[in-house]
DNA sequence: TTGAAAGCGCTAACAC
DNA sequence: GTGTTAGCGCTTTCAA
């Protein structure tokens, strides 16, 4: 039946056990590094095992022992550079583990997010790591209850779940948003945008917290229509920058939530022919390599997306070891790079010059 | 022992065969939809489903039927925009077929692609998608041979394996670079410099297929010296163009072979004080959205990755359906957006001035 | 320290 | 169309 020509995969522990003249149980706790193994056993078992080219089946093993070495992780989308560098630092600490990595995208729909905490948890996963796209969806919330393994939120709070096995990343997007806001309104800036993700989630709350607390110490009145919450894209940065942009008193300065958003509130700006840096200003959260090639003054809010992944890595691993409490959320810092912003520019602000102050149009 | 008020995967078939009156196999029948189940049987497992909350486990089926609806996929780096962007294309579609994908980076080190080929292949995966590292590591075709599953390679070719359920997502970075260095060639370029991958990797030799091409229809001299291949890093761009810039006769235009190595070059440029625009001309294969906000010229070759994403899931489902034999390599094209380079300009390329020589100025 | 035997939860063969 | 039975490949009692 099994082809002796075609290695990998076929043999079993009781060919190799047959071939070794031990039993199988001896070949499984060879292979599991079990304690109790007499040197020369070892030697026979892994000589037999060698010799048929014999591969433990990690399937059957997970079936019997109930752990898979398998993390299920939920992304919006894996092609943005935030998902993309907080996969990669939580797989290489996890691969090295021994732990592999079930990825799946939402598409920021969040009962794809149910879908796939049901799924993932059919396929048995030891644990999860989720950025959820929304902190109170009822099906999402209901997936998660009946969930009997660790998870890690990624930038999510939903206290309703705090009893559980359940510990989060979280980034401290109010302390950037805040610093960023606040030197816009050190540097003359009286109009102030803040375009970002939707309310469902941590980090657009902070941020808005942030840019509301700045602009109370700064004494500064809020306008409603300069805040703008909803998506993450590139698209939605470029629309409500054009929508600002067309108001009455459009605004001097834009916090952008992202850097998508950011890329797109950039290029609305260029489309009706401002240019950051005379008159009207940009602070974007989140960096990429390509941003410092930018000709024109941009201010940054960076964070260590990397640093994300391992720390929630790290807490996954943590939980996973039995009998460990449930650890505390992990905070990281963002920090906003100073002295990156320009003054506002009175009159027009698509020309430069006439620095007197006051109030300025478009 | 299984806590009634715990749901979710503890329930098993046995129970919901004995809370509906049926057999095992006829609950596993009607959740794997064969055809042969009537009505009323469907209707009464369904129930006593629903109301125990039974979710059939996958890793059971997958012991037992042999196929997991698991796909493995090994990258360099997940984080980097070109394997975002693939791997969100293929997740989508294999995810609409109904399978999951187990990802891992194999940060730039051949070793890593034939550890995750095992792993993947213990943990019984019903196919492969690949970026390997190198062609030719012993190691990672050893453990390419030893596979029994469908693979589909991406912008890899690796002769030897063309008999067995080896097929591959290629792309034509032949014409793009072609097309780029000739433009370069027509604008007066006579000194032109490649930067790209290592030689062990198909894009890597088509793009100087294409570079070699352009020069021979350009009667131009290969210079060497210009011909850089090592690295995908922004740092390995950056090094090498420093490098380049500091002969005794500089290129006057370069082509940089991903996304990364262009941003270390242009950062190379920008630090000895050449701009791009300005004498020297840059092309870059693949783009993002910041490049666009870019304020000098720079040429760029395109190609689709969430494309290239999807025709590798279509490739592997393919393969998958049995019977079907093994499908041609899937090329996808790479285009070079015309007009967007610059002339060189005589005499020290970081003045302007003196448009002399050559076909046209900027 | 090692072996024998049971069984993880499911599906596939074969009966009926 | 449905039930019975065996067993995927492994680990885990339990006994020796």
């Amino acid at each position: 039946m099994s082809d002796p020509r075609l290695p990998s995969s076929r043999v079993t522990v009781k060919q190799v056990a047959e071939a070794a003249g031990v039993a199988t149980s001896s070949v499984s706790r060879v292979f599991a590094r079990h304690p109790d193994t007499s040197k020369r056993m070892r030697a026979r078992v892994l000589e037999a095992a060698n010799k048929l080219g014999y591969e433990p089946d990690l399937l059957a093993r997970g079936l019997r022992s109930g752990r898979t070495a398998t993390i299920g992780f939920v992304v919006r989308d894996i092609s943005s550079p935030l998902f993309g560098d907080i996969v990669k630092g939580a797989e290489v600490k996890l691969r090295r583990a021994g732990y592999s990595i079930l990825l799946a995208n939402s598409d920021g729909d969040a009962d794809l997010d149910t879908a796939h905490i049901r799924l993932f948890n059919r396929r048995r996963v030891d644990g999860l790591i989720l950025s959820l796209e929304s902190e109170s969806n009822p099906s999402t919330l209901r997936a998660l209850g009946d969930l009997r393994v660790p998870v890690v939120l990624l930038d999510r709070e939903i206290p309703s779940l705090q009893q559980q096995r359940v510990t989060a990343v979280l980034c401290d997007h109010r302390t950037g948003a805040r610093d960023a806001v606040s030197e816009m309104i050190a540097v003359g800036h009286r109009r102030i945008a803040l375009i970002t993700g939707p309310e469902t989630i941590r980090p657009s709350r902070e941020r808005l917290a942030g840019y509301l607390e700045a602009h109370r110490s700064g004494s500064l009145p809020v306008v409603d229509e300069f805040i703008r919450l909803g998506s993450h894209s590139e698209r939605f940065g470029r629309r409500q920058t054009l929508d600002l942009l067309g108001g009455a008193e459009p605004p001097t300065a834009l916090l952008a939530g992202g850097v998508q958003l950011g890329i797109g509130a950039l290029n609305a700006l260029s489309e009706v022919g401002l240019v950051p840096g005379s008159g009207f200003s940009v602070a974007v959260s989140d960096v990429i390599p390509a941003l410092s090639l930018l000709s024109h003054p941009l201010a940054v809010i960076r964070r260590d997306r990397h640093r994300m992944g391992e720390a929630a890595a790290g807490l996954m691993l943590t939980m996973l070891k039995d009998g460990a409490s449930l650890p505390e959320p992990v905070s990281v810092p963002t920090v906003y790079s100073p002295g990156q912003l320009v003054a506002p520019v009175p009159g027009n602000v698509t020309t430069v010059d006439d620095p007197r102050e006051g109030v300025n149009s478009q």
